[in-house]
DNA sequence: TTGACCGTGCACGCATCATCCATGGTATAC
DNA sequence: GTATACCATGGATGATGCGTGCACGGTCAA
């Protein structure tokens, strides 16, 4: 398990705090795009600071895109997986199978039924 | 995205350091069991504090069982994956395909192709 | 005019993880 | 018989990542 292997920088990134939430929030908007505030607003706990730095991460490496919607007032950032990131989202439904079969008490996540969400 | 949800939960919990990559370690081992001191030098980079914490936090959870044969000398202590957590290395499968897909330089490591690797 | 919202980024404090070391009991080296 | 290495674990202390609190500049509604 050399330090340099794919596999092993991939978990290392991927499950650095708060990204794979990200990009599942990502994924339930309309079509895998959302805003700033949005993404916080949903992510109970993140803090602006930290998701402003996972966003620009998650850019660098091509999982999203950002743009910015300079004709609306206030100015509007939005964010959208692109094909590698949506990828991603088969990675936390394997979480979600795996939670549902082994974690008996399945707490729905608010208007969210994990037992019939999006994933 | 409530704190009390499972799949949140249980994202932030399997997205702890070391976490997935000590379950990938144990399940290339021999009926995907291996010692203490084995793991330890499979996993470059940890320190023993923390490769023990983490077994004790697997344990807990029934992802792994702990066996101490005090039969040899010095007393050697065996983990091994419980049914719940060979169905992890799936997510860890799931992590590997979308790496070796997106991730162009599949840098092996050392002895295990990453190409054709256990996983 | 005053306040609210937008996305970002700073200075500071805490929690997590790394570093270093200690343990006890036994096998091998000398 | 003395010394040294291995095994798994846990404590004390440092470093780093992340949370807290706050500020920005620009434009809207009240």
């Amino acid at each position: 398990m050399d330090d340099a292997c794919t596999v092993n920088q991939t978990v290392r990134y991927l499950t650095r705090k708060w990204m794979l939430l990200i990009i599942l929030e990502l994924y339930k908007g309309s079509s895998h795009t959302r805003r700033f505030s949005d993404l916080k607003d949903s992510l109970d706990g993140i803090t602006p600071k930290v998701l402003s730095e996972r966003l620009k991460e998650l850019e660098d490496e091509g999982i999203l895109t950002r743009k910015v919607d300079a004709t609306a007032f206030p100015v509007k950032t939005e964010y959208t997986l692109t094909a590698s990131g949506l990828e991603i989202v088969d990675v936390i439904r394997g979480i979600k199978r795996w939670a549902l079969k082994w974690k008996i008490e399945n707490i729905p996540c608010g208007i969210q039924d994990c037992g019939a969400c999006v994933l």
